[in-house]
DNA sequence: ACGTCGTAGATTTTATACAATCTACTTCGC
DNA sequence: GCGAAGTAGATTGTATAAAATCTACGACGT
């Protein structure tokens, strides 16, 4: 074990190296989860991730108070903490409530979006095409919660965007799988394309509609996918 | 002080007694923020809670964490928690989110109550009833809960209800208000056995509508109260 | 007089140590 | 042989104490 770098200095682990350890140690247990380091359905041992990070137990456990309330983990009093599985219908719950809560809030924010804005969406665009080519799905996620996140900033309702970005960070590990088997790569870089350019021309109405056709798309694909894995190899573990 | 209820015991003070004092410290510091005996803005000491519930500060610690994730309190590094008040332009918020997520979920609850779920709303019905006239509006933010979770509690969309469960919660303290200053009394017992009669009766787009319309209207009462409190007296503080 | 620096007190954060709870295995009884 | 109670080990939960950080106040220099 090679004592992963010192996470108790404040040094530029987290956002900007956070200020507090609990915070630091939650965005690395965030981190690993999302990237696939660590697998759904595995206990999280707080003395192994204590001695592993190089910090008490203490912050590790208010990290993981944390996520369970991002439901990344679920939490089972006196039995700790596992990496959260998503079942099928929790998955399409999920999306359900993106395609529901996510035109709205762009129908707020599009029409308020900013010059630099747009720049800052074809960059988030440019730098997809290139992950897309390098089969680093651990990225993807990353950049799907910042395109959406970003097309919805000017909506001015943050508590609405919290809960948006929680499902967007839950959905993650799954949209990923999608894209990796199905035709949902060329898909997804398309819609989100055409997602920014009718924003630019000012279509309001018809990128809300392609929004919610894009989520539902994807919930589609998923749940076929959960309906039959693809045959030999990684699948959508179920409960 | 009266060493509030040894906390530390597991006799009945949360949720049936909790299994770890973190839980029933959370449980107790949430009721007291829901009922008012904590206003908005203040700052919960870690020290003088944990004597006054005569427990340490790490369950404090935890209990703060997740009254911080359902919106409760905000905690600002080495700062400390304050009990969050809510801007005019949040309130609006929340219940816009109100507004176009508990139709969506009645839609496909409704259509399955059974004769017991009924019975519940009907017993729910007849304590509002009651809790109207003695003036405790501490007590009504719970009805109104359970009233509402009941209504959903046949959508089979856990996630989607706990996101609910959140949003009447946070907006609890305001609704009271409501209640308290306008005619929101006979108007909300009146929706309400309205909404329970159409429910039975099948009529579910209905229902929907009038569901709709109910958040709605006590949003427009609540925004109104914001600009412009009633005269000498309490009023939502606001930051 | 005004702004800056530094220090003391309070408060939060983290570490260490102890207690309570759960899990799995063994042993005893039927 | 099979099931139930008991026990040892591991793991989580909590208490106490030390370290780090912030806030407010006062001294100092300009």
């Amino acid at each position: 074990m090679s004592a992963t770098t010192a996470l108790r200095t404040r040094d530029a682990a987290g956002p900007l190296g956070a200020r507090t350890i609990a915070a630091r140690v939650a965005h690395e247990l965030r981190r690993r989860i999302l990237a696939g380091e660590i697998e759904a359905g595995v206990q999280l041992k707080q003395d192994a991730l204590a001695s592993e990070l190089g910090v008490s137990r203490i912050p590790i456990r208010e990290a993981l108070v944390q996520l369970e309330s991002e439901g990344l983990v679920r939490i089972a009093p006196h039995r700790g903490a596992v990496v959260s599985e998503l079942s099928a219908a929790e998955v399409e719950e999920l999306f359900d409530l993106r395609a529901l809560i996510e035109p709205r809030l762009l129908a707020r924010s599009a029409p308020r979006l900013t010059a630099e804005d747009f720049a800052a969406l074809d960059a988030i665009l440019a730098e997809y095409c290139e992950e897309m080519r390098t089969d680093d799905p651990s990225r993807w996620g990353a950049l799907n919660t910042r395109l959406h996140g970003l097309l919805y900033s000017r909506a001015d309702q943050p508590r609405t965007e919290a809960i948006v970005a929680t499902l967007l960070q839950s959905t993650d590990r799954y949209t990923r799988i999608d894209i990796a088997f199905a035709d949902g790569r060329a898909r997804a870089e398309a819609d989100h394309a055409a997602l920014v350019a009718l924003c630019r021309a000012g279509a309001v109405e018809e990128a809300c509609a392609l929004l919610a056709r894009h989520i539902d798309t994807a919930r589609g694909a998923l749940v076929a996918l959960f309906e039959s894995p693809p045959a030999g190899g990684a699948r959508p573990s179920r409960p």
